[in-house]
DNA sequence: CATTTACTAGAACATTATTCTATAATAGGA
DNA sequence: TCCTATTATAGAATAATGTTCTAGTAAATG
């Protein structure tokens, strides 16, 4: 019904047309984003984003089904990129305590270098149609399962405590993208690089053994 | 431009007239507030609002201006009175331990009870009118400040350490205000209740001397 | 009691999202 | 290479929704 979808954004696609219905795809995602960043998210209209992705109303919606459905493929989208690059920068490390500094550093520099999509991210967390919300749960669970399988050796080798599973990322993320978010909406006007020490040492504190 | 607004809905108004419409306003609020919880903030229609609770498209913009309006009427209201209950449960509190333990229960009840409101929270916590934006950096700051004051003494009797006062907030309630946002929004079905205990702590401990 | 101010009401209007029909481009098989 | 099915583009037409406007009612004020 809504169209192609037959990659995530990670994916290689195969050449030919898809590559270029891909990028198509991504250049409107980028205008979105640069809309919502400047108009707020109800404030850009359908015909912002068209404007300034050169895109028509008709593939817009043939690609996408509805404003919505653009809203949510970036968030997935941008949700993503923060997951994987996460992963990458976690997988290089070998002991528990530089794992659990390496993902709040992560999340520092991810969101002081995408501020716009960390602003998107962090304003809508909830409230997604049944299938955003099927698509994201699906997100976090394979990201959670990835989490822990490579943090679960230095469970078992009692580096760091044992914890119900849903409680590890909250414990170590939490305080730092609660700080993330206050500044991103304004509250203060201090960027999260100066406390990043200050923040992995109580994440690590958190759950180490 | 927008109309009255002669008190925040804490405040004790005149009686007459003025009760009714503020009683008017709250119905408003929380016809809104089960709109957004049914059907989604972007699905709610200023119609569904009205029919709900019974008010005419000219009395909705009288008092609240737009659509916009009548959401961040409900966030800044709705984080008012967590903020305010939560002000009244620490107050009672004689140590910093304790405090701190009460921070994070009250919170896990509150959200609890009143989930449709904490979803809604959570749901924007970024993306506002310059207006509302700086209304709600006041109430921030505001809280911040009487929160801060309330736990000096603690500080000083070097009970806490001392931090940037940017970094309490996070430190202590970031863990489970992530904790309950995954929550809420469907990714893990347990509620906060039996981590209670477990995040108390991590937050005493985060911030302990 | 007169007058001003706040409030209610819903039709008229404006804006915005979505659908629809037509056309072009590409892929894959004969 | 040509034919056909599929996918993509385009924008006018339409539907849905948000906002303004005019008129009238109730309360407050002096």
């Amino acid at each position: 019904m809504t169209g192609s979808n037959n990659q995530t954004s990670t994916g290689r696609a195969r050449p030919g047309r898809t590559a270029a219905t891909q990028a198509r795809k991504e250049s409107v995602l980028e205008a979105a984003l640069e809309c919502f960043a400047e108009l707020g998210i109800e404030g850009t209209t359908i015909h912002d984003i068209q404007r300034r992705s050169n895109c028509s109303i008709g593939s817009l919606y043939h690609h996408f089904g509805s404003k919505e459905g653009i809203a949510e493929e970036l968030f997935l989208d941008g949700i993503g990129r923060l997951n994987r690059g996460m992963l990458r920068k976690i997988k290089v490390c070998s002991n528990a305590e530089q794992s659990v500094h390496a993902v709040v550093g992560y999340y520092v520099e991810w969101t002081t270098r995408n501020q716009p999509m960390a602003r998107y991210l962090h304003s809508r967390d909830v409230d997604f149609s049944p299938q955003a919300r099927q698509r994201l749960k699906r997100i976090h669970r394979d990201y959670i399962t990835a989490v822990f399988t490579f943090f679960a050796p230095f469970v078992e080798r009692g580096e760091m405590r044992v914890l119900p599973l849903d409680t590890y990322v909250p414990l170590i993320s939490g305080p730092i993208q609660e700080y993330v978010r206050r500044w991103l909406s304004g509250h203060h006007p201090n960027g999260p690089r100066k406390v990043k020490a200050l923040f992995a040492d109580a994440a690590w504190n958190a759950v180490k053994s």
